[in-house]
DNA sequence: GATGAAACGAACACGTT
DNA sequence: AACGTGTTCGTTTCATC
């Protein structure tokens, strides 16, 4: 991980489809020397994949939330693998606090997200965040 | 947004990298035609970019946290846009409930992560949620 | 890590329905 | 208006240094 695994990163971060040609011309490096080294960043796990990122309101999904989830011990969420299945859950995080979990879902209506609370309570107690608005939706990590 | 589109978001969301002829073999569809499909679909806003995404502990970033923000009316966290260029903070999303806010931070040690909420403390009453793992890290949006 | 040759993919104009 | 075919040019890949 030296400077030229960070200006690889950082490029890829803002743009995945760069070519490993455009690559070289940006990190002045031989197209062969950049492919090496993005192989390299992908089998040692540094980069975990590449994402076309999607408008959720255009996509149909209107209603997004962050739902905290106070699970009732052995029944938590995080020990039902069926729970990574639903589609309308996009990420699962495991918190430290009164949470044990912390659930991104987005779904097409609020119909949708009550069937979705629904699912959720047997697990224990939902506590949903509408998300409003995405003023920061991602940003590049740097060194 | 018909079939095809839809067959196209859910490859460029698994495989950002895929090339046109590649995508063309999977929704059986001509390489010009696929090109002009997804340029439409990335000027219409549907796809918002392509990124690579970076493990953050292999990056460095050992402490990850969902931060939630009880700001001071005026001094609230979104209405200062100096605090979308600060490197630790990954997102932002404005929601309802008690708080206003939820920022994902990622930081080095839990020196920066102290700094982190010194930074915030003014803005408003910060409460941190340490991200112990992500059981599910992203997931692809389908129709 | 760089170079050069061969296979492959992208981009454009054009023709088709 | 949307798709397929052609050629031209750029890109990827492998062998070699």
């Amino acid at each position: 991980m030296d400077d030229m695994d960070w200006a690889l990163l950082r490029e890829l971060q803002a743009d995945a489809r760069l070519s490993y040609s455009e690559l070289s011309r940006r990190v002045h490096l031989s197209p062969p020397a950049v492919a090496e080294r993005v192989r390299r960043l992908e089998t040692t796990g540094v980069l975990t994949g590449y994402h076309a990122h999607v408008d959720l309101a255009k996509a149909g999904r209107h209603v997004v939330a962050m739902i905290r989830m106070s699970c009732y011990g052995p029944h938590c969420v995080l020990r039902d693998p069926k729970v990574l299945d639903w589609p309308e859950v996009l990420e699962i995080h495991r918190v430290t606090g009164d949470a044990c979990s912390i659930l991104k879902v987005a779904t097409r209506s609020m119909e949708e997200f009550e069937s979705v609370i629904d699912r959720l309570a047997p697990y224990g107690q939902p506590s949903s965040s509408m998300v409003l608005s995405t003023p920061l939706r991602w940003r590049t990590v740097l060194p």
